[in-house]
DNA sequence: GCCAACGTTGGC
DNA sequence: GCCAACGTTGGC
């Protein structure tokens, strides 16, 4: 089992959202190395949901995969701004992944107490500049994170 | 294959 | 809203 982090932007789609629909479609991601990290992705896998671009950048809650990559349908929508004129059908370039909420933190835990964790001074998250979307995130990390926000993880 | 220009991301 | 950092594009 491996754990990923992926990032939203919560005035788009927060955690709260996520948990309104239940699953959600990861779709719209357009970048090759979080790409690829969609594809590695296994049904079960838990990730850390982020919220970017907020006035609070942080860890929201816990999320997990419920089916591995398929075609991200986007792509081959004209009217859609993910659309990709070059991606062929036969061999669709982008993909995406379903997830489903599964805990949300009891208070967003900071991008700045997430700096502070020493388990994640190697973590692209915490490196400036940095703007993969997805990513994977060790157990260690991952274990860090919910002992932080107060929860313990094996009670997801 | 290089690299400048551009559009986007994301913390602040 | 600003701007640094990044990935992609396209001229050469």
């Amino acid at each position: 089992m491996s754990h990923w982090l992926l990032k939203s932007e919560p005035d788009v789609f927060g955690y709260p959202d996520l948990e309104r629909v239940g699953r959600e479609p990861w779709n719209g991601v357009r970048n090759y190395q979080a790409r690829n990290f969609l594809r590695q992705m296994a049904v079960g896998d838990p990730c850390l949901f982020y919220h970017s671009r907020s006035k609070t950048p942080g860890i929201a809650g816990v999320a997990r995969v419920t089916r591995a990559a398929y075609p991200d349908d986007l792509q081959f929508d004209p009217a859609n701004a993910y659309f990709d004129a070059t991606s062929d059908p036969q061999q669709p370039r982008w993909s995406m992944v379903e997830v489903q909420a599964v805990r949300a933190f009891p208070e967003v835990l900071t991008l700045e107490a997430v700096r502070a964790l020493p388990q994640w001074g190697t973590s692209p998250l915490t490196r400036k500049g940095s703007r993969l979307s997805v990513l994977p995130v060790t157990a260690e990390q991952f274990g860090a994170a919910l002992t932080a926000a107060g929860l313990d993880a094996n009670s997801l």
